[in-house]
DNA sequence: CGAATGATCCGA
DNA sequence: CGGATCATTCGA
């Protein structure tokens, strides 16, 4: 995988999944606040990013108002630069962080000034995008939302 | 399918 | 302080 010799790096995200806090029982915010997940309670347009079984690093983005808990989970992207040129390699929340070199050391960062930025893209029309059930949830679950939302047929979505 | 691999959290 | 858990990925 090649990286610029600048090492800007930039994706176009195609999936993503959101969570809430106290309501929401897959949510790492559900059992309260702890130095892990206080980014989740924190300002909106900042990074949450977790360490997954030890190996993946995933980041969410922080968005609901301050002292509430809830955000949104990058879980596939498309390259833009600076990361090679296979989608897969960007078909999951792990992938993306690997690509994007996202670290828990990235956490609470804010999105909009900091290093790492999200920024606007073109509009995706309604009928371009998909929604299904979020993945990962505990057997059993009652609390099963449509949360998780992508391009439809974008190279970049993460198969199960 | 199961192993990898380690931070985190909870209960004792 | 120990063990279970985990919003995952990869390879057999």
């Amino acid at each position: 995988m090649h990286e610029r010799p600048d090492g800007r790096r930039a994706v176009r995200i195609v999936e993503a999944e959101a969570y809430l806090g106290e309501r929401d029982p897959a949510s790492h915010a559900f059992r309260g606040r702890t130095p892990r997940t206080a980014p989740m309670f924190g300002p909106p347009g900042h990074s949450y990013v977790y360490l997954s079984h030890g190996v993946y690093n995933c980041m969410n983005v922080v968005a609901e108002s301050k002292g509430v808990a809830g955000a949104v989970l990058l879980r596939g992207a498309e390259p833009i630069e600076g990361v090679g040129d296979d989608p897969r390699r960007l078909a999951g929340p792990g992938l993306v962080c690997r690509a994007m070199a996202i670290t828990t050391a990235h956490t609470a960062f804010d999105l909009v000034r900091s290093e790492l930025t999200i920024r606007d893209a073109p509009p995706v029309a309604d009928a371009a995008v998909s929604r299904g059930r979020r993945i990962g949830l505990s057997p059993g679950t009652t609390f099963d939302e449509p949360w998780r939302f992508w391009i439809s047929g974008s190279p970049g979505v993460s198969r199960r």
